[in-house]
RNA sequence: GGUCCCGUAGCUCAGCUGGAUAGAGCGGCAGCCUUCUAAGCUGUAGGUCAUUGGUUCGAAUCCAAUCGGGAUCACCA
């Protein structure tokens, strides 16, 4: 990478120079800002103390030093206020250029033997896919693919939250309500049925516990006697017990849940290596309770209850295993970190999971690491921050939670009447066109929330729907669709690969870009975030459609221009299609 | 109350381990389609980087305090 390269060079010539030996940490080396003359910059002031010489004179001598014995590299210098701007010479570029200009793999890392494990999306089969539910199938979809685009083998698991008594409210409520109608009986998507009678649940629930507070009972009281709520306490335990008619509805309606669930993932894209269900792993993890109280890791109450202390790392106590025996939350976290880890022989295991469990995933770890276990280093949470309304949080009982397929649909919706209205692609048949309006309405969706720091939490105004124009996906895709435009009316000469006419300033400017590609890619892979993907797809979209408007290609003053730029245009295209794909997101042809 | 996160333009967000006059997009204003896709381009207005102190050649960035907002601390998941 060219950072490097100029970063080894100038340690070079500092050694060289004044014999001190310098780390790449002491050395900081940027693009230069476009208002001043050069291409990458050195910051002179962090080398006045142990140089002990005053910026101008060791830049000075660095610069002269680059300029005479890296003739390949660079071709000259400016020295302005503690900062050496070296202007590149061009040939690394054009080599880079010829080589890469339609490689799908340029910037991409080669294998390495480490195998990491991507959990995301983790569904409850209690109600259809929301907004924030969006964030998180997008944030793990894509960070999959920027792991292996980083050279490792990726497994992407969902562990699907199919039992509890969330899930016996939505049985108990179509027992009662339903009248044996099913989702082909009503015409509607499984997992929003379903989710309709958990809406129903809580709010026979509500007129209960307020039929009985009329009574006189206390609202604390009334919450535990309603009758709805004792029958789905009795259902939960039925399921536990394994009763065959509660068994036999719970399979019914997951199954409704599973099949819409699957429209949805297959059209936004997630899919998974491995699912794995909490009915078949909400046992797991008592075995290693049960090692964790030999070793003293763990401690036991006098109801029997299991615990573990970890005020000592600024935490509380955490119950790991009630007192009757049976598992919470953790417990069988615990085990099914230890059956990925048996199963996938991962070396790292990434959750995509929200903020609000930053807690439990600190226990969870910390937990693991108190017991030995191999993979306890290895755990990593990616928290991702909630996506609010400009009202604050989503709430589903006050029905301002943003529902995903509706959301999708307007997307897709707005995307098709945008194309009609520009009218360029009146050749393309209904699939076609189809398929166009689902690429950028939900390139649009996946870049907005793509965009942001994963950590942050992000605001998404329902009134003003998702932008078109500017800092977005269809941005990014147009400009595609427009390079794919040019090169489909001119061709471009593989053979000519000499350039010795002088770049244009632009026609630089893209080049540092694209070779930037590699170095983006590492460092969302080491972050783990997207969103700095998605900013340099934007500048690089955006520093080609300036140039577009600047120069012309298909005129450019001689064929060897007009070559030189159809393969810039070509490589930005490349860049900006697999850097798309890595955050699922298709770019089209035409638009 | 304990722990953690956040506060940058009217709005949504960038600003990496301290470095040049704090940047984008949207929205506002003014321009650009007889030339390769105007979902584009160019220009312009808009900031006490929450506040106050400290560290130093230099702070939006690091430290402390204050103010404001949020998450979490269940024998829930």
């Amino acid at each position: 990478m060219l950072t490097d390269i100029i970063r080894s060079k100038t340690i070079k010539a500092i050694q060289s120079i004044y014999a001190i030996e310098l780390s790449e940490r002491d050395l900081q080396v940027n693009l230069t800002k476009p208002e001043f003359e050069g291409d990458y910059t050195i910051v002179l002031f962090s080398l006045i103390k142990s140089l002990k010489k005053n910026p101008d004179e060791i830049g000075n001598a660095i610069g002269n030093y680059l300029v005479e014995n890296e003739t390949a590299f660079f071709e000259s210098y400016y020295i302005i206020k503690g900062f050496l701007n070296i202007v590149l010479k061009s040939d690394f570029l054009l080599k880079m250029l010829n080589q890469h200009y339609q490689d799908p793999c340029f910037g991409k890392a080669a294998m390495n033997e480490k195998k990491i494990m991507v959990e995301y999306s983790s569904p409850n089969t209690n109600k259809p896919l929301h907004l924030g539910h969006l964030r998180n199938n997008f944030l793990g979809r894509s960070i999959a693919e920027i792991l292996k685009a980083n050279g490792y083998d990726v497994a992407k698991t969902c562990i699907v939250n199919d039992r509890g008594v969330h899930i016996c409210k939505s049985m108990i409520a179509w027992k009662r309500f339903a009248n044996g109608a099913t989702p082909s009986s009503t015409n509607k998507k499984g997992d929003h049925f379903v989710g309709d009678y958990y809406v129903m649940f809580n709010d026979a629930y509500k007129t209960e516990v307020e039929e009985l507070v009329q009574k006189g009972m206390s609202k604390a009281d009334a919450e535990k006697e309603a009758p709805i709520m004792k029958e789905t306490q009795q259902m939960l335990i039925d399921w536990e017990n394994g009763k065959p008619e509660v068994i036999e509805l719970w399979k019914t309606m997951n199954q409704w849940v599973y099949d819409g669930f699957e429209i949805t993932y297959r059209r936004i894209g997630s899919d998974f290596d491995k699912t794995y269900y909490e009915s078949n792993t909400y046992l797991l993890g008592k075995d290693t309770i049960e090692m964790g109280l030999k070793n003293d890791v763990f401690f036991k109450k006098d109801d029997g209850s299991v615990w573990i202390d970890l005020t000592s790392e600024g935490l509380d106590e955490k119950l790991v295993l009630r007192g009757d025996g049976t598992s919470v939350y953790i417990t069988q976290d615990i085990g099914l970190a230890q059956l990925k880890y048996d199963e996938f022989n991962i070396d790292q295991s990434i959750y995509v999971v929200g903020d609000e469990q930053n807690y439990h995933l600190k226990v969870l770890q910390l937990i693991c690491k108190k017991l030995g276990l191999p993979y306890a280093d290895g755990i990593h949470h990616l928290s991702y921050g909630m996506v609010e309304l400009p009202t604050g949080k989503m709430k589903s009982r006050e029905g301002t939670v943003v529902d995903a397929d509706d959301l999708i649909d307007e997307m897709v919706s707005i995307a098709a009447a945008h194309t009609q209205e520009l009218g360029k692609v009146k050749e393309f048949s209904s699939t076609e066109l189809k398929e166009l309006y689902d690429t950028i309405g939900l390139g649009a969706l996946k870049f907005f929330l793509l965009r942001v720091d994963p950590k942050k939490k992000m605001i998404f105004n329902p009134e003003e729907s998702i932008d078109f124009h500017g800092f977005t996906g269809p941005f990014i895709q147009y400009t595609h669709a427009r390079i794919k435009s040019v090169l489909r009316k001119n061709e471009l000469d593989p053979s000519m690969h000499d350039f010795k006419e002088p770049l244009h300033k632009m026609e630089k400017e893209l080049l540092i870009q694209c070779e930037l590609f590699e170095q983006t890619l590492k460092q969302a892979g080491q972050s783990l975030d997207p969103s700095t993907l998605s900013m340099y797809l934007f500048q690089l979209a955006q520093s080609f459609n300036s140039f577009y408007a600047a120069l012309s290609i298909s005129n450019a003053e001689t064929e060897q221009k007009k070559q030189l730029r159809l393969k810039i245009s070509s490589m930005v295209a490349t860049i900006l299609k697999s850097g798309m794909q890595l955050l699922g997101i298709n770019v089209p042809e035409k638009m």
